[in-house]
Formats: C-alpha cells, structure tokens, sequence
RNA sequence: GGAGAAAUGGCAGAGCGGUCGAAUGCGGCAGUCUUGAAAACUGUUGUACCGCAAGGUACCGGGGGUUCGAAUCCCUCUUUCUCCGCCA
C-alpha cells in the first residue's frame, strides 16, 4: 500500500510509471488526494468540536464541585449538542477513511524507473544466462515419465488421497527432494541468513501484511472452521514476524531463511503447463527475506540475485535472468527479477525463483519501521525471493541429466543424497 | 473442552468516574562532578494525525456501550496465566 502523503507529492510520476503496468491511475489517485482532503478537514472539524466539549465537561465538574448544580445543567444541554455533531462527524470520518482503505488497497506498487512496460511474460526481459543446454540421448524423456520409471514420485497415488497437484514422493525422489532442502538451507545460513521455521497457516492480519489480501484471496486455501489461511509462500508468515515492530537502524539489514510447504489453489490455471511438476498445489521451496535500510534495498536485491545464481551454478542447471516487465509484475512489487532454468526433455525455460523488491510498499502495511541515526521514523524496505522452488529444480534436474544408464546427481547435492545415481 | 484470574508507557508497577498522557522504580538521553569511568546529583525521556506556529485531537489489549466527563463502570472479542479434562 503506497502512502497518502507519497501519493500527493509524486502525482505525476505514480501515474506516469503505473502505466507500465497498463494501469491507469488517474481517477483514482484523484479520488485519493480529494478524499484525504476531505478526510483532513473532517478531522480539523472534529477536534475542534471535541476541544469544546472538553473543555465544557471540565467546567460542569467545577460547577458539581462547587455546589452550581443549576448552571452545570444548564451546560450539559450544550454538550449533548455538541456530542449530537461530533457523532455524526465521526460516522463521516470512519466511512471515508474506509473509503480512502479499499482504494489504496487498489493501487499496485509503483514500479522501478528499470522495469520495462510490457503485456506478459513475453515482454519480460532476458538480462543474463549462464550454463550449456544439454543435448539428451535418443530415448530422453519428460520428469513425469522418469519419475515414474524409477518409482520417484506418484501423481495418482496424490489424486487418491487428496487430490490432483499433491503429489507423493518417494524412496530417492522423497530422498533427493530432502537433499535440496538441505543444500538450500546450508547456502543461506553460510550466506548469513538466520534460519526460520514458521507456521504453514497465518491469519487475516499477515494476509493483508504482505499483501496476499485483498489481493489474492481466491489464491489461497482458507479454512473457515478458524478463520486462518494456508500460506502460498514462506514469504508470508516471514515477513510478518516484523509486522508493528520498530526496528533501530543497526539492526539493519535482517537476513531469514525458511523451508515450508507452499499451497496454492491456483484457481483458473487449467490445462497448459500443469503436467508433472509444473504447477502443483503443494510445494517445498526455500524463501530468503531481507529488511534492508531504504538506501540499501537495491544493492541487496543484486546481492540476493547472486545468491541464487550460486545455487544453479552449483546445480550445474543452465539458467537466465529475466527482468520481469510491468504487465507481468506482481502487484506488491517494485522490481522482480525472476530465474529460469532449462527444462531438456520439455525444451522450456520454467520459473524457478522470483526476487523482488517492494519498497515500502509491504511496510506501510505492515507498520514496519526504523529509527534512523538522526532520530527520525522511517518505513523498512523489504525483499524477498525463492532460493529456490523444488519441483521445477527437480523437473530439471531429472531431466538433464537423464542418460541411458540412469540419472547423475550434481556433485554439490552427493553429500545430501548420499548416492550418485538414480538408476 | 470446563472453572477462575489478568492485560496500563522500552521494562517493572501504581491508579478514588473529573485536577490522568497517566505516580514511582529501572532503563535511555543530556548535564554537573571526575584525568577518564563508576557512583551521586540535576534535567529530560511514548506514538499518530491536523497546524507555519501557539496549540488541538486520539491512543492505558481490540471493538461497542453507559456518562456532561471513562485507564477506572457495563457488554463483547482476543491473548496470557493458574487449576481440571483430553492428547503428539
């Protein structure tokens, strides 16, 4: 949620870059700046109506206390009059300041001077790549059909007791999936990052925190029973843990680390892309989070960029970097660079981490500040991003380095799985 | 799940319906003293909104109510603690 007083002094530039983002934000910034005009002067009218009836209570005391019962009553009748406007303004001003909510609640973050305006994914742009495309042996095929030549994972068995996208690991697949959790962990904690374990449900405050909601609410699975939502990511629950804190300055950057299941309803994704893998309603990944110092945001989305590249060059996955454009950026976000590894048998490129930095748009929210050096209040920046996504990693994986004798474990993952071979 | 108690400023902890944004202690900050530090002493020390300012308003777990006036009374929700039951 971007900030009113932001709002007011960057009119033009908000609606300027929103249309990378095809969004046209004209009226309704409008209507902001007219309501909180509005909101002010409801505001300065209330205080001075509740100035007087202050003051009048003092006086009635005064008058009860020294015996004037007739004057104090003669006052009372004023202040309920009093009391009559100030309700009244006071349903006005809850009624505009939810107003004022739902449509801030509408507006996405503003993207980065960097982002390019685009439709979709098609516009993204490809900034970096790195590692050889594998040519596979004559009878390679899809993750789908090795994970079920080796027994790794069962889909039906998934659709049996839950549903279709639960999908069932097992022996080395369970194993090799374990390994990657393993191996994401390890990075970041070598990397200084402090490993969390967080609840998978979280309630309608976190939701709104990082912006789930009201955004994305028919993304998550809600269980009414308790009023809680399963997360779709650890970023959720990670992030909220600074949720109305105030930080100091040197407690700058905070670096956490998480594995957790994901879970997704993923409702209107049909058909295309779903095979296997791909799309899943449950899945492992490994999120890092950071707060960083305003001035330092960008530099450490570079720094948290690099981080997962490490972890592909040691996965020996050919990958590239795409910066996503502003159709395809997600709502909360300033800047994302998203990575893509090389999938062999399906020749495709599959989303496997989406680093982001969303400025103070999720601190806003979340009341999430810093006393700076001199004193002031400032919001936090926050960032996140997957280091990494397992299911897509393992499509990839099976995948390139199928070869007719079996498939080779990349050396860096050898000492988690404890075997070299999938055969 | 049942019964009871509680929730106040960074922490601890007072608080009679009006003089309470809230005693006191600790902590923090500034100063005096000291070669320096400690101790002692003095002062200062919450957040948000409106306003150029003076100042005003709101906030004592959340929401609602009673009252001219609520931290204080009532209702409700949440959380914590104690006891009982169940249980990985």
């Amino acid at each position: 949620m971007l900030q009113t007083n932001y709002i007011r002094e960057n009119k033009t530039l908000i609606i300027e870059r929103l249309k990378k983002r095809n969004f046209d934000a004209e009226t309704i910034i409008s209507s902001i700046i007219e309501l909180d005009d509005n909101r002010k002067k409801t505001q300065h009218e209330l205080d001075a109506l509740l100035a007087e009836s202050n003051q009048l209570a003092k006086q009635i005391g005064e008058l009860f206390k020294t015996g004037k019962a007739t004057e104090a009553n003669e006052l009372k009748a004023k202040t309920t009059e009093l009391k009559e406007q100030s309700n009244k303004l006071k349903e006005e001003q809850n009624s505009i300041n939810e107003e004022l909510l739902q449509l801030l609640y509408q507006v996405p973050n503003v993207p980065n001077e960097i982002v390019p305006a685009g439709k979709s994914d098609a516009d993204n742009e490809i900034v970096f790549s790195e590692g050889e495309i594998p040519t596979l042996h004559d009878k390679a095929v899809p993750h789908w059909e090795l994970a079920k030549q080796y027994d790794l994972i069962d889909f039906e068995l998934g659709v049996k007791i839950t549903g279709a996208g639960f999908p069932v690991y097992k022996g080395k697949g369970a194993r090799l999936q374990r390994a990657l959790i393993s191996f994401f962990l390890d990075q970041a904690v070598e990397n200084g990052y402090q490993e969390i374990i967080p609840p998978l449900m979280i309630n309608e405050a976190s939701g709104y925190g990082t912006g789930q909601l009201p955004d994305k609410e028919g993304q998550m699975y809600y269980m009414q029973a308790d009023d809680l939502y399963m997360i779709p990511t650890a970023e959720v629950p990670i992030t909220n843990l600074y949720r109305d804190v105030m930080l100091k300055e040197s407690d700058l950057p905070i670096k956490n680390v998480g594995y957790t299941p994901c879970f997704r309803r993923e409702a209107g994704s049909y058909g295309k892309d779903v095979r296997g893998l791909n799309r899943l309603h449950q899945f492992d990944k490994v999120e890092i989070v950071q707060i960083q110092h305003p001035d330092k945001s960008y530099e450490t989305l570079d720094v948290m960029v690099n981080h997962v590249k490490n972890l592909l060059i040691k996965l020996e996955l050919p990958y590239r970097v795409a910066k996503l454009c502003g159709g395809d950026l997600g709502f909360t976000s300033a800047l994302t660079f998203d990575m893509e590894v090389y999938s062999a048998a399906q020749e495709k490129w599959l989303e496997v981490s989406s680093i982001s930095n969303f400025e103070t748009f999720q601190a806003n929210r979340l009341k999430c500040r810093f006393k700076d050096n001199d004193g002031k209040t400032q919001l936090v920046h926050t960032l996140n991003g997957s280091a990494l996504a397992l299911p897509r990693i393992l499509a990839s994986l099976l995948e390139n380095n199928q070869t007719p004798e079996g498939i080779k474990i990349p050396k860096a993952l050898i000492p988690y799985t404890g075997f070299d071979m999938i055969n």
